[in-house]
DNA sequence: GTAGCTGCAAACAATTTGCACACCG
DNA sequence: CGGTGTGCAAATTGTTTGCAGCTAC
């Protein structure tokens, strides 16, 4: 079965097997969007647009973007999912990495940020207490400039 | 080494005006619990207990304990909430201040973990990125000893 | 043509709330 | 007594799933 990809802008849904107007509008949105947003607001953004998305629909393109690794997904205090673009993989820069956000409570945008020494920190403090397979949550919230 | 808790405990429920039998049983099943709990979590051991308590009033306690101060909350990864007696205040080291935990991802045995630079870091990059009121969620997730 | 994709409704799970009754003080 | 505490059922919210029809390839 050959299989295609287009040859054009990076593509996203690398886990897709077609390509669809609904997907195609969910990548938009997440494209424009500048921050975080949850799955009710990409969905709203969408109808707001006049394109007729599912919720259910968006919800899973979301699903199998994150499984892709292709977006990030903060959970915010309340237990609600945010999502956002992962930053575009440019061939000159691959190997990404492991960061975190600091994420403006009001309107969403965010900043990657890294923080050698509290991953160390983490791994340090595991270690001391004799825990194994160590992960963690850290997000950092706040008001950016222009809504401070 | 020495267990001691059961016996001789500091009264919870600060904010309660009334005493109750169900108050008492969320707070003994907070107090036995060696480690963060689910609100099902103890609202299934109650049960197990032969101790009749609802599920809704489970959540009340806890969200009033919580609201007091006296137990800590952490959101799993999954959205869910999880419950522990904060510890006990030591005359010794009166301004415990603010912590975060180490939780095992199989029972729930936490360790008490301090991380100024993490708070320091966080401060650090917010006010670099021009972000102000700036919080942040650190919850750090393994395996304890026992179940390495 | 057919498997994947979509969307509506229903299912789900955690948590909250309305309200009548119980019972602490 | 009087009002806080309780509990059941129903409502809420975010997210997932069943399934019939649609459509990209």
């Amino acid at each position: 079965m050959g299989y295609m990809t287009t040859g054009a802008a990076r593509p996203l849904g690398s886990g897709r097997v077609r390509s669809t107007r609904q997907g195609a509008a969910v990548d938009a949105a997440l494209r424009d969007a500048d921050g975080f947003r949850t799955a009710q607001d990409l969905h709203g953004e969408l109808r707001r647009r006049g394109e007729t998305v599912g919720l259910t629909t968006v919800y899973r393109h979301l699903k199998s973007l994150a499984d892709a690794g292709e977006i990030d997904v903060v959970l915010r205090p309340d237990g609600e999912s945010q999502y956002r673009l992962c930053r575009p993989v440019d061939p000159a820069d691959p190997a990404a990495g492991h960061h975190h956000h600091l994420v403006c409570r009001k309107c969403g945008r965010a900043v990657e940020v890294e923080g050698p020494e509290v991953e160390e920190w983490a791994g340090r403090v595991a270690a001391a207490a004799g825990y194994t397979q160590v992960t963690h949550t850290l997000e950092v919230f706040g008001l950016c400039p222009k809504h401070s």
